[in-house]
DNA sequence: GATGAATGAGAATTCATTCAT
DNA sequence: GATGAATGAATTCTCATTCAT
């Protein structure tokens, strides 16, 4: 199927007509999945937002769930070099570690949209399900080759834990329920990890 | 309306018809939303599940958040509680703080269906969301009380990071995405929060 | 079936419980129809006026349609004496015609809720639209005997005109179309009746 | 929405399939009203009479009342324009009242399934029923307007009086309650209201 | 006599998907 | 490539009527 760049605009108009429409088709989606969500937003919003047709549509995707997952695997593969980039050194390299957390959070903002309808997608446990868990694995495994040795903690679970830490407060920070400043939370989550895997303390 | 209590279960039999059937429609919804989640939830599968009819349902619930209101509730009252009873002294009693995460966790167990169900309420942004970011709200009150001076950290975001890491451990666990012994994963939740907040060390 | 007065209340209680209950329903019945309308009315919204139940309502009625055929027949009955009861000297005996027309308009206004359920039953068509009719003719050959020569106008079309207007005045009332102070209304009805059917001027 | 004229028929399926389609819904709802009544008239009823989907009849109209809208909204403007056309000289020209009597009467033909559904919404006390009442107003003042010096005669009684005959005697003629020659129908309500009008005599 | 819980056949409405143009 | 009218299965909700107590 149509598998060019769908996002990456900087060929000015050269992509051919078809190439735009589906363009066009995406960034639409993505507005209406975060105005909607996923379940809520329906064909007929996204081809309203996008000017274009039902039929033009069902020529680039099979059905929603495709076009979703085409947003969405952009998103995870972003998230996934990320987690292969997280820093040697967490402790001693602060400065790599906050600029990594710094990382994280610009990917959870500009993919809010996405990342908030995959969330929910996870809940109903189909194939994004499968593929966010296979994310946070990853992110746990990178976090728990680096982690030093922790007197008395089960390496496992603290690698879960701040996973789920560092995740589930990004994603406060998308859906609003917390609103902090940037500056003070990527403080504040770097003295946490360091805090918690500080052994030398 | 028919509101009559539908969850005290202990008078085997002697509740009214109505009271029973109106209960006999939870307990089957429980287990539908646990099967298909909320939105994929049909009102058809509740009354299959209760074996009763259509117009029974809409005689006890206007319609199926209603229904599903009443089942978060219980469960909401449930954690509020909780919340309120965090142990004062999160560092020196090592004990009452583990005890605490246990009761957490049985209800996390116990209302899983309700509470999957609910994420994905969240997710939606209705009325549940609110409703959950409420209680999130009063866990991390409840655990600033407690929050012994901490050397630098932020205690507010640290307050929200610990409701994260804690909530979200348990969600993982209920959604199968990472499957632990319970004590063992008791054993180190609280040794993580202890480790966090001891500024002894 | 139950075919005792259901309104002559005059007997303070004396009746058997079945009787004043049936009596009940008819009245709330009559309340219902004036607010909702026959179509509108819920069996529901008439036991609940009635301070009953749904199988007491089945009790005393076949079905709602039986329940507004106990009510319509008695104002039929009153219509129909009062077609018979039209002054033999509509001209000659002004007074005479005023006051048939005054007892018209307050058995309008005593019936109101019922004979407006009357009209809408009447539209569509069933057996109270035959009966409807049915009463009509009444009026219509009871003016037409009593109607004087009339010099060149047609006796059939002028007793259905005169009828048509008079019933329809009264229904505007009724409806709140119009608003006319009653003496009024009765003074003007008088003369216009007057003034189409006198021969002499 | 899909707004474009339903009626403008002389164009022989010139007209885009959407507008066709539009129309033979009209069509349909027209006899299905005719013979059911507008409240006991099912969606599913219009769509098999226009054999279309459920799907199509509201891809042009939000329900059942919005497409009746539009058909009373053609009806009305008809009589308003009629209203408004009412002779200037009642009485002096005879044959001019005659005509537009005639006219009335062919436009209560025409319409007829309409005006009777009318009537049945009008009983409902819904936004026909306000149209409806303007709609007598407006024939009342044009009547008012015209109607010479009436000695004695209360004019704004009289004006109502007359519409609600002339009205009403259309009326039984589309629903069969009566049953008269059109030409006889005519000359005697010519009759009947220059009989009433005219002061000379 | 009275109750009110239960029923289920309908009715309205939505929306993903198809397909003729 | 693009269109948008048409489709109909799926879903929610209502309400007259029945019936066990």
């Amino acid at each position: 199927m149509h598998e060019r760049s769908a996002t990456g605009g900087a060929d000015g108009g050269r992509r051919s007509r078809g190439a735009r429409t589906r363009a066009r088709l995406l960034q639409a989606a993505t507005r209406v999945f975060a105005e909607r969500g996923l379940e809520a937003a329906r064909v007929d919003d996204i081809v309203a937002a996008a000017r274009t047709s039902h039929g033009t549509f069902y020529l680039y995707f099979g059905n929603k769930e495709e076009l979703f997952a085409a947003l969405a695997e952009e998103v995870a593969a972003e998230l996934q070099a990320l987690a292969d980039d997280l820093p040697e050194q967490l402790v001693e390299d602060r400065a790599a570690l906050r600029a990594w957390l710094a990382r994280l959070t610009s990917t959870y903002r500009t993919h809010g949209p996405v990342l908030r309808a995959w969330t929910e997608a996870e809940v109903h446990g189909d194939a994004f399900g499968r593929l966010g868990t296979d994310l946070h694995a990853r992110f746990g495994r990178a976090l728990l080759r680096r982690l030093p040795r922790l007197d008395g903690l089960d390496p496992q679970l603290t690698a879960v834990a701040l996973v789920a830490m560092i995740e589930r407060l990004n994603y406060y920070q998308l859906a609003g329920h917390v609103r902090l400043r940037r500056d003070v939370m990527l403080d504040a989550l770097t003295d946490v990890v360091v805090r918690m895997l500080d052994s030398r303390r």
